[in-house]
DNA sequence: CTCCTGTTCAAACGACCGTTTGAACTATGC
DNA sequence: GCATAGTTCAAACGGTCGTTTGAACAGGAG
């Protein structure tokens, strides 16, 4: 049994670079996932996609679900670790602002994935929609990926807001996570008179100021 | 070809009202499908916890998909009818207020729909999971039953704020309908530290003050 | 060359999907 | 009584689902 496909073989040469059928795998499932769900999208219409076996999908990960969760790890990865390392940055100064930490949270969120050309909208959209999937089982696959940083900006947050109640800016948090995964997942995006997808710089601008402001303001003593 | 089964014979008397297998179907629909969504939830879990035959679905619906239909019409009608009327309202005397605004259009679906019982909670759940369902067939069978009322409070929204850019009010407005859906479908209750459910009315009273916070302050001149 | 490990493949598995059929049942009107 | 329209039922339809199988293929090591 095979734990891992060719690990740090041949690193992506100057020419096309090759995917493996695990790659692809995952690829197509980000973008497949991303647009019907968990639920309906079907493995054979990712390995079509992805010119693979529907063998290959058991042989790589094991089963859909496995390779869904192995698609939010790759997808959360760098996501994360972008989090960290600016919540780490920003605490080492002193007692960061609220904003400070909303956009350290936002921004590697839209900023990383919707960033750099169509591949990053994909991404997105994956992540936004898994993460509050119909299926209290995926959501919770998701939570495992992202929870345990996402609980650090939540007691930073409660920090930076002394005079606010910690179930209130608890509540402001979860509202945080929900519009981020909704405009992650462009589900916000083509309501009547918006164009946001313009530019993912200034979504994430609109969104920080939207956020600072309720959080400010917007929660209980 | 029956378009419509006994339509106004006996009412629910005193007794034990007995439902009609309409309204079973109709009544597990909504719970079935807010629990796992559409494409989660199969016609025989429907049918089968109905106490029905699964061919009763295609009988007094015809399909799936009309039987979602009819069950987002019916949950949606007293909830479009009391935004309409407090809308109506609040435009014939004077200017509304934003805070008067969104109140009038987040009571509706939090408290007509969160309150009285265990049912509310049920129905709330379903609206709110098809709102943003992974499908965009599935939101858009559910835009088709509230549109025409959302986009009246969004021109009444740009008519209060006339100091914020009228994309910025609709951003603004699709944030306020993204979070509406996502704590009537609970997914936001059982994060870190939150309880929220606790008193819808009080939902409601922390999700407005954060909205109108946002909305106040938060919006591109 | 032979072995061996990793990978791909066509084909099939049983289970479940939404939908349809045609007969059986119910209740009212004549 | 009989006819009739509305409703329920068991059973089956073809199709698709996720998963499994066992053989075929690749290529480096001995």
């Amino acid at each position: 049994m095979p734990e891992q496909a060719v690990a740090g073989g041949k690193e992506n040469s100057v020419e096309t670079p090759v995917e493996s059928t695990r790659e692809r795998l995952l690829n197509v499932a980000e973008q497949r996932f991303g647009e019907g769900g968990y639920e309906g999208t079907s493995l054979r219409a990712i390995t079509v996609a992805a010119a693979a076996n529907i063998a290959a999908v058991n042989y790589h990960f094991g089963s859909k679900e496995a390779l869904l969760r192995a698609a939010v790890a790759r997808a959360m990865g760098p996501v994360n670790i972008e989090r960290r390392r600016r919540l780490d940055q920003l605490e080492a100064k002193g007692q960061p602002t609220p904003e400070e930490l909303i956009r350290a949270f936002i921004e590697p969120g839209l900023d990383l994935v919707l960033r750099r050309g169509e591949r990053g909208a994909v991404v997105a959209r994956f992540i936004g929609r898994i993460a509050f999937d119909p299926s209290q089982r995926i959501r919770d696959l998701y939570a495992a990926e992202s929870d345990p940083i996402e609980a650090r900006y939540l007691a930073a947050l409660q920090a930076a807001l002394p005079h606010a109640a910690p179930e209130s800016v608890a509540f402001g948090y979860v509202n945080m996570l929900g519009l981020l995964a909704l405009h992650q997942s462009q589900a916000l995006s083509r309501a009547p008179g918006v164009e946001d997808a313009e530019d993912p710089g200034k979504l994430a601008e609109n969104l920080i100021a939207f956020l600072v402001a309720a959080f400010d303001r917007g929660l209980r003593a």
